[in-house]
DNA sequence: ATTGACAGAAACGTATACGATATGCAAGAC
DNA sequence: GTCTTGCATATCGTATACGTTTCTGTCAAT
């Protein structure tokens, strides 16, 4: 029974602990952007050495969180109002992709999984909860297309810029729009109008980007 | 004087010099999908320790070009025929968007580009150049959209299943029919009709994909 | 009082060292 | 003759150590 503090190299690798940990502090926002991620206190609090910090740091940087100075250490990478917006530019090729690949293939038990999960969260009207609702309602959507790579590059697109939404959505937008425009995506899906269930979707994401790209002018970079 | 062989941090870290290193043998394919990475070797071929080796596979984990196994060393990533579709599934949204976006801000000078690099390589027919000239053509379209995260992607993406549509491109695909349609996506972009270049383009990624498709269950996923 | 310089500290990037795990082969048991 | 068991080798994952670069605070000079 030598499990010590360290159960070793035994279940998985360190710097993958690590790198989860890190990337959903990032996501959940309690590193905000410009927070200084400096290596020995990282390695301290979780007790390891330097080496998988700086491990899951690197991977970081690939995934586009965080951004290393030379010789200066490591940042949560800011993004600037236009990477924001570029990105819901990106968001909308994807989502509208996955969701024309994925209406030929839905059942009745996607419908009732979206349905679901917009009317769990329809009396969860606060940022916190409504954030996850726009989520897994869209993740429910796309699932059916079948292309997991197509998945998970829409979840990371989701993930870059997850924090800065979650700043506007609760000023910006009006809770009841969107849910209108969900609920009407939804039936469109059902009805198997594929390619207006896509227009819809686009229209939807288009609008996010105008009320973010209005939030950042009035609002600016400030991190905060 | 201690310099030796190691210029050290000098300049810039080992790392990404072994990382862009072994990226470009991957895309180029002079590392095959399959091959194995040892740590040690690598270290040795680059004269330095595994520590940044490692960083650099890792980093390369990230983005799909290699895969690790619990203790067992790492491999370039081999791509199923399903996750090759898949892929190019993802281009077609990524580059329509591109190339949707990127119409209306073309001016002069982006035509003679597009134009002068299909007649560069229109002597150039045989599968290297074809491949090279054929991403340079794209690039061109795609450049003038605005938005580099965009690029980058597609950049990606193209690099990601390159080694495998290059094997097929000089067998399957003739070279008279891309190089029609390239010819008419670039005369729908000059006429500024964004709708028609899109549909075009979306048609022309469309045929690569069914004839990948046709030759993968030719050949099946067998890797030589 | 402001500015420049320098010493000390802090943090990074890499090398070396070591424990842990998987693979291959050889020897012995049934 | 075939299967099992144990050891040797190879390779990974992490800790520790060290040189280098960057930052910070104090002190002297104008």
């Amino acid at each position: 029974m030598k499990t010590e503090t360290h159960p070793l190299t035994a279940t998985k690798p360190m710097a993958d602990s690590i790198y989860d940990d890190l990337k959903e502090s990032i996501i959940a926002g309690s590193l905000p952007p410009g927070a200084p991620l400096r290596q020995d206190e990282i390695a301290r609090r979780h007790e390891v050495s330097k080496v998988p910090v700086r491990e899951a740091l690197l991977k970081l940087e690939v995934d586009g969180f965080v951004q290393f100075r030379k010789n200066r250490g490591a940042i949560v990478r800011k993004l600037s109002s236009a990477e924001i917006l570029h990105i819901l530019d990106i968001r909308i090729a994807l989502e509208c992709r996955a969701l024309e690949l994925a209406v030929p293939n839905m059942i009745e038990m996607d419908f009732t999984t979206a349905r679901n999960v917009l009317t769990t969260y329809s009396r969860e009207t606060h940022s916190e909860g409504w954030s996850e609702m726009n989520i897994r309602f869209h993740e429910a959507l796309y699932e059916p297309c079948g292309n997991p790579q197509l998945l998970q590059l829409i979840a990371d697109m989701q993930q870059r810029i997850g924090p800065y939404l979650r700043k506007f959505v609760s000023q910006a937008a009006g809770l009841e729009r969107p849910s209108l425009e969900h609920d009407q995506i939804l039936d469109a899906c059902e009805r198997g109008e594929t390619n207006e269930a896509v227009a819809l979707l686009r229209a939807h994401i288009e609008t996010t980007k105008k009320e973010t790209a209005a939030s950042l002018r009035r609002h600016g970079d400030h991190v905060s």
